[in-house]
DNA sequence: GGTTTGACCCTAA
DNA sequence: ATTAGGGCCAAAC
């Protein structure tokens, strides 16, 4: 898959395999694309999302299954709202939005 | 080319 | 259990 890539490329290939419906942690994508280590860079990736991609970056995650999103561009609010549209139920608690790994998180290697 | 930053993660106090 | 700190990787300054 796409390894001679940059290191974005290779990161939105990944989340664009996460199907409707499931999420996915960065250190997963990290995981998959190059180093356990680089989720940090997965967020980088992410951040500098272009315009007009189609990449479903609304179900990557951090590990506890909190979004802990602070970007402007892509409210906490929105992404919510993003994966309750695909079926993903998303709880509120104190402001912050959760969701269920054990029930929703993506597993195409680990299984 | 060293320093800073960032949508993170893990360990220790 | 909750909070604080350091560490990791890749890009921008």
């Amino acid at each position: 898959m796409a390894e001679g890539k940059n290191f974005y490329a290779r990161v939105y290939d990944v989340v664009k395999k996460v199907p409707a419906g499931r999420v996915a942690t960065y250190s997963q994508i990290a995981t998959i694309v190059s180093s356990p280590r680089a989720a940090r860079a997965v967020g980088w990736a992410l951040r500098a999302l272009p315009q007009g991609h189609d990449v479903p970056w609304q179900r990557v995650i951090n590990s506890r299954g909190m979004i802990s999103i602070q970007n402007l561009r892509a409210p906490k609010m929105l992404q919510m709202r993003m994966l309750r549209e695909e079926g993903v139920d998303v709880m509120t608690v104190d402001g912050n939005y959760f969701v269920d790994l054990e029930k929703y998180l993506w597993r195409s290697y680990s299984r």
